[in-house]
DNA sequence: CCTAAAACTGAGCGACCACTCAGTTTTTAT
DNA sequence: ATAAAAACTGAGTGGTCGCTCAGTTTTAGG
């Protein structure tokens, strides 16, 4: 069991920094020690390699979403959203390769053909905006954040800020952590009742 | 001179939505009717045609985002700023292909060694971040904007929300006409002064 | 019409690709 | 200790890749 769980670590690596195509089963071979068709005894083929490492990074994000939901509680819907904000910059940090891999262009286009990793995708982005969107809700009602917004489309507003300040980091655009600041006032601005 | 147009375009296609290493120069051959050696004659490599490609976008977009500012008066630096969104979402609808490519991670790893690409890229982002950047001051020079925000920053969060829309877009995940309404409002009530 | 430059061709090359399979080693259960 | 199952191996296969190059066709100027 010690190879099967090397390559699927190595490969989540490379796919997700030099990418799918890129990335090839001799190089995860020497990586992990294995024999190439030892990855293929394991995986049926590299498609389904990818395909399981989806798996697993969905099982991952969701279980430590709503693990993190269920423990901890909010004195307000706006502290909550201001929390989850934080939460998935420290998982983004936490499980760095996983989050690149999921900027990645090939997994939406797999996705189009194969709805098994169309479904995956779907479960991670939809417990993401869903937990946001409850937040919103939360704060519409405590009167902590306006009702002149409408949930669902402002958690997906709030989504596309903090997962392109991911990219900005992933990309080496810009300095992600000097902006942390400024979107955290800028989320506030944007949703605080008057 | 037709065919060395006709590899550029028909490139450019293929690299934004396949990808690079998921196109082949069979492919391009095939589609454009030059012989593959046709395309080594243009352009010396896969990799020098992918550069060409980079650099005319460039251009293009640095170009129209000039010329536009140039003929374009505003009322207001927030009217700017808003009026600015909508002009990049109407470009990012204009030149789908060119956009999806600056969401491509090969750019990205390419620029990493080689600099012209990353002079490329940066001349796209430092120019459309630069015109958010001065709409901003401007704004909170004639008032509409609250003094509260860094400039510079507070661009880049705006980048940040307008970009990540158009990935929506270009990856299938969300309806990104049904949010527009939704991201300009989040945008004036990030800014606006009290 | 002539000629030289520019544009174009496609067979061929070595390298690399994902994947297979017949056989070996290791683990597990009795 | 033994046998069955699971894990593992790596040489081999057919195919595709980016790229070259010797030669042909087209274009342009005098």
């Amino acid at each position: 069991m010690k190879k099967k769980e090397a390559i699927l670590k190595v490969a989540t690596v490379l796919f997700a920094n030099k990418g799918f195509a890129d990335t090839s089963v001799h190089e995860l071979s020497e990586l992990t020690g294995a024999a190439e068709g030892t990855i293929f005894y394991h995986y049926k083929s590299k498609e389904g390699l990818l395909l399981t490492i989806l798996d697993k990074t969905r099982e991952s994000i969701v279980g430590q979403f709503d693990e993190y939901l269920e423990k901890r509680s909010f004195d307000s819907g706006m502290e909550m959203v201001e929390e989850m904000i934080s939460f998935y910059l420290y998982m983004a940090g936490l499980m760095e390769d996983q989050f690149l891999l999921l900027h990645r262009h090939f997994l939406y286009k797999y996705s189009e053909t194969n709805p098994e990793f169309r479904a995956n995708l779907e479960a991670i982005y939809n417990c993401i905006t869903q937990f946001f969107e409850q937040a919103i809700a939360a704060g519409q009602k405590d009167g902590s954040i306006t009702p002149d917004v409408e949930p669902r489309k402002s958690a997906l507003v709030l989504f596309t800020m903090v997962d392109g300040l991911v990219r900005f980091k992933n990309y080496n655009l810009y300095d992600a952590g000097a902006l942390l600041r400024e979107l955290m006032q800028a989320c506030r601005r944007m949703l605080q009742a008057h």
